[in-house]
DNA sequence: CCACTAATAGTCAATTTGACCATAATTTGT
DNA sequence: ACAAATTATGGTCAAATTGACTATTAGTGG
């Protein structure tokens, strides 16, 4: 397929790195794998690969989510890319960073071909990445601050069912704040995004909670008529 | 400088492209060259180049901005990498793009050597652009319209000192809306970000308006009380 | 049935917003 | 010199939103 002139990927410079971001007992987590060969051997590292000469970015990055995950239509997106020039030790690499938001009990993981080990970590205690892993994962986590302010994406983290106080839980530990609950719950319901599921809460030693799922037909709808989803 | 099995630079694989905005006459605007040859000769395309192997996409970036309009310390941010199999005809390109905010009034613009003419358009008037380039445009224009709304850059559009009636008309033209006057006013001052120049606007036909200049020292001071600039 | 925990409901003052109206300062035409 | 036009700037006021709370309710476990 490709031009004599070119290598079959565009290995070696152009590569994806993937920020997957879970969360689990009240904290955000990222996945990193273990290198099983290479230059980074045995260090934990951003999951990441190879761009092919015939797929395009998006395709890339969700093959490789693919791989690791064994579950696809995960909320992906592009982070930007990554370009100094000595980023990367043995030869001129640029990176397409993306971040994903899973819901970390839908799926087991699988180290795939090149890792020999998966986990998350909790994003507070991230070991030292090879590369500008570090650099990458700071610039996405705030990043992913920022857009969670403005867009209503948390629930990609959180299970299709959740109660308030999840969702209450989830964006302390993305905004690292702690924020009023009364006050939560009225400016969130008062959004109307929120479906109360005729289900409560199992298996808890107190009061079951109403469970509700975010309602994307009626976000969508109100989009159109001007809102703007916020904090 | 580059191994042996490198290219002079990572020509034909990775491409930059850049989104200049302007604002005149209360209207955005685009910077836009024709090219001179190659694909796309004679037909007007963003401004854009090939990644050099020994500097940084950034710098890369900059470069072709500061050929083109011969100024530095331009507001320059990365947008995104685009990345479609097909994107570009001849072979597989991706091109990381950048959007760039300037004021026109300061410097005179250079078409440089690949291009035969360099022009304005304004955004609503911007021809069909060879491949993808419309679709960069659009989401360049998409990003600038959510970020000018929780970041203060729009001043970057300005001469350094500007009436509130300009920055009213910047963000009118950004958003596509209509503001309140005296509302946007209040809101504005009430933050504090704009300093009161000792001058007044001159040569007009009416009431001159106070000038202010956008107080980057106290938007840092703030932001690291917990400011957040908002619409 | 009591203690505990978390869910849910409600209060209230302070602040911010949206929709206005009023006045002040200039310039231009008569 | 004065009126008309034009834009800047300064207000008002009710409605909506926010922040900081208190109160009540439902369910669990001893």
């Amino acid at each position: 397929m490709p031009p004599n002139n070119f290598p079959d990927s565009i290995i070696d410079t152009l590569s994806i790195d993937c920020l997957i971001f879970g969360f689990k007992d009240g904290e955000l987590d990222i996945l990193l794998v273990k290198h099983a060969e290479g230059i980074s051997k045995d260090r934990w590292a951003l999951p990441g690969g190879w761009i092919q000469y015939n797929e395009s970015i998006d395709d890339a990055a969700n093959r490789l989510l693919h791989s690791l995950t064994g579950v696809s239509n995960i909320y992906l997106e592009q982070l930007r890319a990554f370009g100094h020039v000595d980023r990367y030790p043995a030869n001129r690499v640029i990176t397409i960073a993306y971040y994903a938001l899973v819901n970390a009990d839908n799926y087991s993981l699988n180290p795939g071909f090149t890792a020999s080990d998966v986990q998350w970590f909790k994003i507070h205690d991230i070991p030292k990445l090879p590369y500008d892993h570090n650099e990458i994962l700071y610039f996405g986590y705030m990043h992913l601050k920022q857009k969670v302010m403005n867009e209503p994406i948390g629930f990609n983290l959180l299970p299709k069912k959740f109660t308030l106080h999840q969702l209450q839980q989830l964006y302390e530990a993305i905004l690292e704040t702690s924020l009023d609950k009364p006050n939560f719950r009225r400016k969130l319901l008062n959004m109307n995004l929120l479906k109360p599921c005729n289900e409560k809460q199992e298996d808890v030693s107190h009061r079951a909670a109403q469970l509700y799922r975010f309602d994307k037909k009626m976000y969508d709808k109100l989009r159109e008529k001007g809102f703007i989803f916020e904090l």
